[in-house]
DNA sequence: ATATTTGTTCGTCATTTTACGAACAACGAA
DNA sequence: TTCGTTGTTCGTAAAATGACGAACAAATAT
């Protein structure tokens, strides 16, 4: 009884929506595909967790390569890792079986 | 100090991105964006799980509303719930579209 | 009536996740 | 140098996740 193999693409697609799988992490990937960076301490002022919890949440987008962090002393500038979040984009738009033209066409 | 509200729609996007963040769940997913239904028990032949586990998987997508279930006795056939499919498509793709171009510009 | 098929539920277990506060490290400012 | 700001790491704890096999329930088939 042979069993299939999950695809590569199943598992990074899986492995993508892990991590917005939770509010705070969908709250902060919203905003960078909105306003291109922020700042972990702006971010530690609005919401409602300590540091050290959203520090984890960026560290799980981090990890999954979603975002990433450069140092702009004393503070850490964030924004998308744009070559993963174009991945990420297109495993999902192939998943949701998005009309690529149409999606061209809104963009123009 | 004010705090956040997390939005509504970033709850509901988190919740149906947690229910895709497992490989077995996307196969399963994708596999019904396809072919409009499938048996549980075809997917235990030949998903590297057992039943119990399998089902599980499916209770977690059934309670995320991504699919449901008919009685087909003595089997149960599952196929996508269109509603909340179509929701999902919908908080994705608003989600998703994002033009790169703009956003490298952003970013400099 | 009994056996078989199908899928859920239960009990168990190890691992991961989520959260917090305290302690720490890095760095710029006074 | 010393102080304050910023963010990570550590220790801890509760809850959720993922997996299995055994037991169970429902319906069909013999």
């Amino acid at each position: 009884m042979d069993k299939i193999i999950i695809t590569e693409e199943q598992q990074k697609a899986a492995r993508y929506a892990k991590a917005m799988g939770h509010p705070i992490r969908m709250y902060v990937l919203e905003l960078l595909s909105k306003q291109s960076c922020c700042y972990s301490g702006d971010l530690t002022e609005y919401l409602p967790i300590v540091k050290s919890t959203l520090s984890q949440h960026l560290k799980e987008l981090k990890d999954a390569g979603l975002i990433q962090g450069e140092i702009e002393a004393p503070r850490i500038k964030y924004c998308l890792n744009r070559e993963n979040w174009k991945e990420a984009q297109d495993l999902f738009r192939k998943f949701l079986k998005i009309d690529q033209d149409e999606l061209v066409q809104k963009c123009q």
